[in-house]
DNA sequence: TAAACTCAATTTGTCAGACAACTAGACTAA
DNA sequence: TTAGTCTAGTTGTCTGACAAATTGAGTTTA
């Protein structure tokens, strides 16, 4: 695993205690907290400080850390790279994955030029549906060289999220880059959403990068209006 | 003095040192570099941290702490807030503004809400279109409390673009908020854009924060797929 | 020659303890 | 009642130390 570090752990021991801590409360005192998640007070204060710059908390020198209202922290947005699997989890909303499938294609010209291979490259191609009551709400496809990702990596519990199986990896990724845009459901994706050909759609095309910049993901997702919730916060200059 | 505090002029350093320091290279090791900005380690790395979390360093162990590519300054997308019309004129899109209507309207059960005034307080709706090559592509809405903005106060040679009026009045904006949807065109929007009533657009809905996070400006945007393109960039959050 | 191994220097990750600065409530005195 | 003082408790920062990981040079080996 990963995650031997305690500064991986700790942050998400300390994201649910403060996401079920009542709004207002003051948290426990440092020393105390410290001792309670078993790390050093100066380790816990560095992982504090990553939840107080996000605004999730706040420190009053003398008297002690209160949980602000988390409405933010309830729907963030599309700036931090996470799998819809995630975003699903934390807006409460209870998904399914079906249709799973996992195969080997060759680059085409279009994945040619995206993933920077040559052609005849071996590709993995994941795709699936996610439903929400059952009924299809997104469709992702996502492609990656098989030097990256290959069939036979995944495990027999793979949950349908490349991301995710990507980061508890531990393949060090950095960013994405998705271009959005809105267009009317092609023949084959109606099919899989269950919805009338030219029904519209929100889209995301996504390169996903990895620390030498090098585009190791191809993702295509669809979504259906009115069930996931996107929005991204813009800031004026740089900050 | 604010500032009584090492932590918050420390965060203001290593933000300029971070943006002054060429993608990829390392930055002085810890021990030296709290030397330099005259703090402890440990203060120096709870700063740091908060850095690392953003996405803007990456850090290894044994090795040094280096900066991350910062593709945000070169290819801004959605992160930053700026005008359509600046968007327009760095994708060299040839736009013009027609459909200019500027009007006082009071406030409805929606507006009232999302600007936080009370009802029949007076409003300031600003509507116009964009064309490319004589053809609608996005129609656009701002709605103001007066106090914001009074329709007086829009020069006659005024561009339509709220936002670089505001901006360049000095009103101090600091963030805004968009949702983001596709949507089939309500016969309002239809007319407006000249397509067919039930075709496909994408769909902002945005809340223009002050230094107060105060809501100072709630608009609405269509768009015509195809022409402008907007994409995000999404960072890798620690955890 | 080229590959594999060893090892020490460097750097980040974490820890323990200490003291300063500040807060808030209890207590006291006018 | 009111103003001031005091004190226990909490966050802010610092120092020094050691563990763990990386890196590159040097050495050995095939």
């Amino acid at each position: 695993m990963p995650n031997n570090f305690p500064f991986q752990r700790l942050q998400a021991d300390l994201a649910e205690l403060i996401d079920k801590t009542p709004a207002g409360q003051r948290l426990l005192n440092e020393p105390e907290l410290a001792k309670q998640l078993g790390v050093s007070r100066a380790t816990l204060r560095e992982a504090i400080r990553t939840f107080e710059v996000q605004g999730l908390i706040r420190r009053k020198q003398g008297s002690g850390t209160y949980v602000v209202g988390k409405i933010k922290a309830l729907d963030s947005g599309l700036e931090v790279l996470e799998s819809l699997e995630t975003v699903a989890k934390r807006q409460g909303l209870k998904t399914t994955v079906s249709d799973l499938v996992v195969e080997t294609i060759v680059a085409d010209d279009e994945t040619k030029s995206v993933l920077k291979v040559h052609a005849n490259t071996k590709l993995t191609r994941v795709r699936r549906i996610i439903r929400a009551e059952g009924r299809p709400v997104a469709y992702l496809i996502d492609i990656l060289p098989e030097s990256v990702l290959h069939p036979d990596d995944l495990p027999a519990n793979f949950n349908g999220s490349v991301l995710d199986f990507l980061l508890a990896r531990g393949d060090s990724l950095v960013s994405s880059r998705a271009d959005i845009s809105a267009i009317d459901g092609t023949a084959e994706v109606s099919k899989q959403l269950e919805i009338q050909r030219g029904d519209v759609l929100l889209h995301f095309s996504s390169h996903l990068f990895d620390e030498n910049n090098k585009v190791v993901d191809y993702s295509l997702s669809y979504f259906i209006p009115g069930y996931f919730h996107f929005h991204i916060v813009r800031r004026v200059g740089n900050g």
